[in-house]
Parts: structure tokens; sequence; C-alpha cells
DNA sequence: GCAGCATCGTATGCGTACAAACGATATCGG
DNA sequence: CCGATATCGTTTGTACGCATACGATGCTGC
């Protein structure tokens, strides 16, 4: 072990008991890192990102979406789902054509490529949910996903 | 208003309901959108993030403390933290010293500046987090809180 | 119709977040 | 003492995430 004394210096006084650790935020951001790494490691493409699942995995069971209604499903705005179908367009998992009633829309649908690429991801996903639940008991992973959907 | 028609089309079939706004990573990540929204909006300072805010804290509690042990203790790895701590001196809200025994270490520390505004912003903090667990009852809070704390 | 407003997708800028590679420094084992 | 290893902070590259502004297109109400 490479071990070294911290640094040491004189705290300011804290008004009672303001835990950084302790706030809500702090520990969602935590849980997010965590989960992030998980999927990661566990969705069975290096390349794909959990934003990209989403947005594919919403393709594969819609059909075919405009880009902006495919980013208010998976929760992103106009501006990162844009980058998100860039990026997903260059691998060519996505294609898109013009909107017959629309000038303004993307039509977006998966290629085959991105069909199958989501019917072997797939059955990873649950695996990630589990992983990612995995510390606490049956019960308190319903109770904490059941709290967690009211938070949105 | 100014509806219209979304793009019809048919969707694959799914695997047995597996429903991607019901998967906890997704959540997380919802939640983790709501929170910074909620945080940037009641912290009391349009510029401070709440990584930023994060290493203020820890800095204005500790007193001073390396840049890599500053992140260790805010959850942010190396890379991170050194862009968080690169904007912050920025704006003269933290000053940095080398370090008498380890020449690769930078002290970090608050400045008198810093330090105002960690004293004007630290009551807001749990204004924040109230906000952000308000959907649910005390109770719930508590309950939701303890099980976010054992995913990490 | 047509003026005003809404929505579509794009672009820029800033701020996390992390992998990978790097040079400098520190420590440990032999 | 010295080579292997670990840690420190930096840099580069990629990917969200959002604010803001933009031109193009669509819709609504007078």
């Amino acid at each position: 072990m490479n071990v070294k004394p911290e640094i040491k210096a004189e705290p300011s006084t804290m008004p009672d008991g303001y835990v950084l650790e302790d706030q809500v935020g702090h520990l969602i951001r935590r849980a997010h890192q965590r989960h992030t790494a998980l999927f990661m490691a566990m969705i069975g493409d290096e390349q794909i990102t959990t934003t990209q699942y989403a947005a594919l995995v919403k393709l594969y069971q819609m059909g075919e979406l405009s880009q902006n209604h495919l980013g208010r499903l998976t929760a992103m705005d106009p501006a990162t789902i844009q980058g998100v179908i860039r990026r997903l367009t260059l691998r060519k998992l996505i294609s898109h054509r013009p909107d017959k009633n629309d000038k303004r829309r993307r039509c977006l649908s998966l290629t085959s490529a991105g069909r199958d690429l989501v019917g072997r991801l797939l059955s990873n996903g649950p695996k990630v949910s589990k992983a990612t639940l995995d510390p606490l008991s049956p019960a308190e992973q319903q109770q904490f996903v059941a709290l967690l959907k009211r938070l949105t």
C-alpha cells in the first residue's frame, strides 16, 4: 500500500449537521454514476451508452418517430437528442427520411443492423437493472423503484 | 394549443413487458435531471453547479485539501475535479499553494470570497433537498434516502 | 389570408463525466 | 540504494445535458 497522510487544517464551523454525503442530490448523482458504470460493463456493446440504448429501444418499440418526439419519450431535450441521433446514424443503426406532411420533421427508424443490435442487447437490460438494485432485498427494490417513480 | 399527430408505424414485438420507463437506471437519470434543475433554481447563485457546490462545501468543512483528495470526497475523478477546480479558481473562490511535503500536490482552500459565498448558500442546500423529496411523505423521504444510501 | 405564435431541427457555448496516456514525484521491496 | 510500483495532477477525446439563439415550417384566430 502507498498511503499518505492527507492534508489537515482547521475546518469552518458548520451549521448544525449539514452533511453533504446525506443530501439526496449527492446520493442520486452517485447512484447514477454507479448505474452508468454497471450499464457500460454489462449491456453487451462497448460503444452503446445509456441514452443511446434508450433511443434505440424506443424506436424498436414504436417503429418510427420524429426526432423531438423520441427525445420527449426518452427525457432528452432537442439539443441532446440531436447529438445522440447523429452518433447512432454515423454507426448506421438509425436511418431517417423526410416526413410527408411536415417538412420540418425527420422520420427516424432503426436500420436492420439497429434492429439486430437491439435484439441482442435487450435481454441484458433487465440484468443491468438487477445489478443496480442488487444491494437491496426484493421487497426493498420494489419499494425503491416505486418511490423513485414519484420523483419525476 | 398546437398539437400535431405523431408519426405512427408498426412497433416490433417486445419480449414480455420490458418497459423502458420502469427501468431503475432511466428513473435515476430523470431524478438526477430534476434535482439539478431544482438546485440551479434554488441554490442562490446563477453560476454555481451541483458539483462546484459540493467542492466548495467540502473545502469549507475541511479547511484545506489536495485536489484528488477533494475529488474522492465529492465523487469526482481526477479529470473531472480538475475542471471544476479550474473554474472555481478562475472565479477566485478557491486558491492553491504548493504542498511542503509533496511536490505533486496542490493544497486547495477557499478564498474569503469563497467562504462568504458558501456562507450565503449553505442554508439553501437543505431547501433543495426538501424540494427534491417534496413528492414523498416524510416517512417515505426517510425510507428513500436510506435505500439510496445503500446503492453506492 | 395573414399576422402572430408554436414547433421542428440545428448550432454554439459551457459544464460534468470518464477513459487513456503522460511526466513528475513519492514510496516500497529487496 | 534502486528498481518497480503507486499516486499526483494534466491533457485529449468522446459523450451527455441544458441554455440560448436561429431559420424554416406549421397552425390559429382575427
